[in-house]
DNA sequence: GTAATAATAAAACAAACGTTCAATTAATTC
DNA sequence: GAATTAATTGAACGTTTGTTTTATTATTAC
């Protein structure tokens, strides 16, 4: 056989990315063969190479797209104030929300940067980079007016992002919590952590904002 | 040839072990060859099967290892007292400690979990649920005696264990901060993400700490 | 309806994989 | 010093891997 009734190289294209991300976060990079990505689409391996030229473009693909989304996702939710607070709280929201939503590919992202060539990984790095500085920049801000009391930005915000990232190992939907009442914990846990001086501005924060992209979920 | 002059199987074991964990932790399980991992030790490849009867059973043995040596250093390092804090502060201090001592079996553990069988990967999970129940004990303790303020202890207990782990992701010894530094500050943020009742606490541990206060707002 | 193009199948490739086996030599035992 | 055991090599096995090539069919354009 070949061309198949009703085949429509966009719907197999997206097929493959989604199907690829699940198998390599399930099963990791190197263990994911063409073959059996192929066979999750429903079709066979040479047809992969339609879309991909080779097994790491298709990696690089999931991965350069996920730190686009992502950025594209905090310049959305980036609020207009100066507020450590307000933009602290943004941060962690977007963050939370963001790679909830997206645990496949977040994995991929996280675990499989070594499959990468050098050149590559500098690209993505670079991106990972310039959405941590905006964290750092925060909790710089942050400090600097004494709203925040922070030892050291760059640890802090190291340790916020694991922190926040570290969601997807544990948290499943539908299991004993929602993906609100994660993020309003974690948001408490955060705006201790940074040691922010209002009294109970995490839940003031969290009162006051029931919209926000899909942590209005309950 | 045969055996070679001075060969000695416990030596070599040690051997493999140890390039096993660099060589897994650098380039994943799956992508390691164990004609790799022979030429790192100095063998050919048909020697590693005296050791070890497959290449799983390596990754095993490396991850069980890690577990028991977790396991084996919190038992002596857990303080007689009853005082959540410094309970709290104990666990946190051999997490980080034992974290950075070990960062190649560290990712090992962390990152190689879908490449065992069912059975070895629930006696894995099992030590590790252990070791994680005494964070929860602690929190639980630290609550109800009204010392800590925390929402939900299991979450606090995972976001904890999350950002410890974090650590060496991009912790490298030798460059800006030293261990006792990280350490300490991150018992700091560990005593405000619970938040520790009494104001202080956390830089009453850390009195020892080698910088200053509010060091690094930059 | 016919020509052009897009999408796929089927088969094949060399290379690399984990693993096994027989042979061989070093060290140990008595 | 002979017999035994421990440690390792070198070659080979059957699979599986990512990828390429060629042929074939569905769809689109005119």
């Amino acid at each position: 056989m070949a061309r198949t009734t009703g085949s429509d190289g966009e719907k197999t294209e997206a097929a493959v990315r989604e199907a690829a991300a699940g198998l390599i976060a399930r099963y990791g990079y190197e263990a994911m063969s063409m073959r059996q990505l192929a066979a999750e689409v429903g079709v066979q391996a040479a047809a992969l190479y339609r879309y991909f030229p080779t097994k790491e473009d298709l990696l690089f693909t999931l991965m350069r797209e996920h730190m686009e989304g992502l950025t594209a996702a905090w310049e959305m939710a980036r609020p207009t104030t100066a507020d450590p607070e307000a933009r602290l709280a943004a941060y962690v929201r977007n963050h939370i929300a963001f790679h909830i939503e997206r645990r496949h590919s977040t994995h991929v992202s996280n675990m499989e940067l070594r499959s990468l060539s050098h050149d590559r990984l500098t690209r993505i790095l670079r991106m990972r980079t310039a959405y941590e500085k905006e964290l750092r920049a925060i909790l710089r801000d942050g400090t600097e007016a004494g709203v925040f009391s922070i030892e050291d930005t760059g640890l802090t915000a190291m340790a916020l992002i694991q922190m926040m990232t570290g969601v997807i190992v544990w948290f499943r939907p539908g299991e004993r919590l929602s993906v609100a009442e994660v993020t309003t914990t974690y948001l408490s846990m955060t705006m201790r952590l940074v040691g922010a001086k209002i009294e109970g501005a995490a839940a003031a924060y969290s009162a006051a904002r029931p919209f926000g992209r899909s942590a209005a979920g309950v």
